[in-house]
DNA sequence: ACACCAAATGTAAGCGCTTACATTTATAGC
DNA sequence: GCTATAAATGTAAGCGCTTACATTTGGTGT
């Protein structure tokens, strides 16, 4: 690979001045940009980005940490964060934590070590403690689908509180009493706060919250298998199931039917996400809508804005889940 | 953030002796080892790898270039090659190409500029002629997904066109007779193939192939969605479907639905990759599989064996799609 | 023709590391 | 105790760039 100093000498010019015209630096006159341009061609030149992020302590590009590659709620994320960062020159570095607190910091020094500008980071088990201490730093971050009271202002978060509540209030009000739930694992706080502002519509509507009728699953579509199952043993008489995300609602649709039960007649399901498959399976779910991709992209121009002082609306860092209504939820049978 | 001379101070040392116990280098006194990592405790020193893959030459990280951050099938396989890659310590750098030539050459050249120990790519648009030549340069690459004559042990692919046949073979077996389908964009060599493997079980069985019956969708599922409308209109005879891939079967069957058509009973459908949520359509989806979870795994360990000298077993570059059969193909009715 | 100033270019130090090579120190054999 | 040898450590040159500062060049006004 051709460095700046194979230019500098085809051009006949300094490697300072090689420089300037890759920077797009004022001071040069148009024939020796010229030239210089032209030796880059002819020697098919690349800046090492390396050696530039080096020597001027800034890489253009951004770290971003997801709990997993896979799966439809970050592919949207990943995507959103990427089209608005490349859109404006900058890249990406993706790695991803596992919702282990350990490789969650892992991921996060490496990102720093490389250099990033700035990091937009989807952690969940990793401390608030050590978040405040990184915020001290010299590297800048966001927080996606995270709250921490002393970094407020860099938090993009959904109220999912609400979002549990509007979940369940939309099964009560379609006429149901004996409802069971499939929580995510309760030490994350979404799991816990969707949970919450079930219980809150439950007690709004005057029905008493059963620890029978709820499954602590841990977001994917097994747990939403056994989930069902074990709910349905302990009590066969619900009519209605509402799960903490999609995945496990898909789960329990499975394991529903395994059971013998008719989707949506003998038993209502909602789930929570909206993620896109949410309208291909049977019955199409209802679900409260995550404006994740959305949410990335917020993330992604608090960076551009922050970092690289390119301009932007004000950001919005609470975004409220909506109700999705599809045909999952039925009234129920008076008997089943 | 302390740099490696710090940390040499404090410990009473030179450089290179820092620099020797990150690297574990055997020629350190364990009395100096302790010195040393003592300091760097105390400092909470990070080596910056910025500068290490300067001086080195050697940056611990592959590049990856995908065609999507987002969508079914990207994320198992982002998935599956980090972690493989993450678990010998090495680091994945990520970057989307849109299956647009000019941005999978940005991405490969971002890459590259990054010091990547290697590339695995994902790509489509790009030219045979530029990977060719990309193959004489410094940094190795496997291919995902794509067969290059002269690059054929880095092509890591699976054998579309027998998919293809198999499950258009498996229609015919089922007892179908008109046949339509709905194809990838036809300028990508996957599509193409699944397509020639179509024709193939067609003319086994001596069923002549119809254009009618042939709609070009481009791999999503709103592709799906049209596409089953425009054949259903050009042919409201056919009674079963294939497509190219599982997202536009998704789509056809909402389509399918929407125009009143009882499935899988009126309409058989069967898709192409075996996505996650090929099992919660409904009716669930027969299809192909493909194992890009494995090869995904199968690339990283190329890039571990050939570039970091890991021992590996052998490595697998030819994949077998197969048959998987669930609910969405049955005979057809006598008519319609 | 001259001084003066801005624009264009060059010089060289450094970014934080690695590593070949030189030097010092410890170990062993006699 | 002395040399030969190996082990431990240090020195300093670079990796490919950026950038403060110095120097040169060319254009003005008089």
């Amino acid at each position: 690979m051709a460095t700046i100093y194979e230019v500098s000498k085809l051009a006949g010019v300094s490697l300072a001045t090689v420089s300037r015209v890759m920077n797009n630096n004022a001071n040069v006159s148009d024939a020796t940009r010229k030239k210089v341009t032209l030796a880059m061609e002819e020697l098919g030149y690349r800046p090492n980005s390396i050696a530039q992020s080096l020597a001027s302590n800034c890489s253009n590009s951004a770290g971003l940490l997801v709990s997993e590659l896979k799966g439809p709620f970050y592919g949207p994320m990943m995507s959103g964060i990427e089209n608005t960062l490349r859109n404006q020159g900058k890249h990406v570095i993706i790695t991803a934590g596992h919702s282990d607190a350990e490789r969650e910091q892992q991921g996060i020094e490496f990102l720093i070590s490389r250099n990033c500008d700035a990091l937009i980071l989807h952690v969940e088990a990793i401390s608030d403690e050590y978040l405040i201490k990184l915020s001290k730093g010299k590297t800048p971050f966001v927080l996606l689908n995270r709250y921490i009271e002393e970094l407020a202002d860099r938090c993009i978060i959904l109220d999912n509180t609400k979002g549990g509540y509007l979940a369940t209030k939309y099964i009560i009000e379609s006429g149901h009493k004996d409802i069971a739930y499939i929580s995510g694992p309760l030490w994350k706080k979404d799991a816990q706060e969707r949970l919450n502002g079930h219980k809150q519509a439950l007690d709004e509507f005057a029905i008493k919250f059963d620890e029978n009728n709820l499954f602590e699953g841990d977001f994917v579509e097994e747990s939403g298998y056994e989930g069902f199952a074990t709910l349905y043993k302990n009590n066969p008489a619900f009519t209605a199931l509402v799960c903490a995300n999609d995945e496990m609602a898909t789960g329990a649709m499975v394991s529903a039917r395994e059971h013998g039960i008719q989707l949506p007649s003998q038993l209502s399901i909602i789930g929570y996400d909206n993620v896109f498959f949410t309208r291909h399976v049977y019955p199409p779910l209802s679900t409260i809508n995550y404006p994740i991709d959305e949410m990335g992209k917020v993330a992604a121009q608090w960076v551009l804005s922050h970092v690289y002082q390119k301009s932007v609306h004000p950001i919005q860092t609470l975004f409220e889940p909506e109700l999705v209504i599809r045909q999952s939820v039925v009234k129920p049978l008076t008997s089943r």
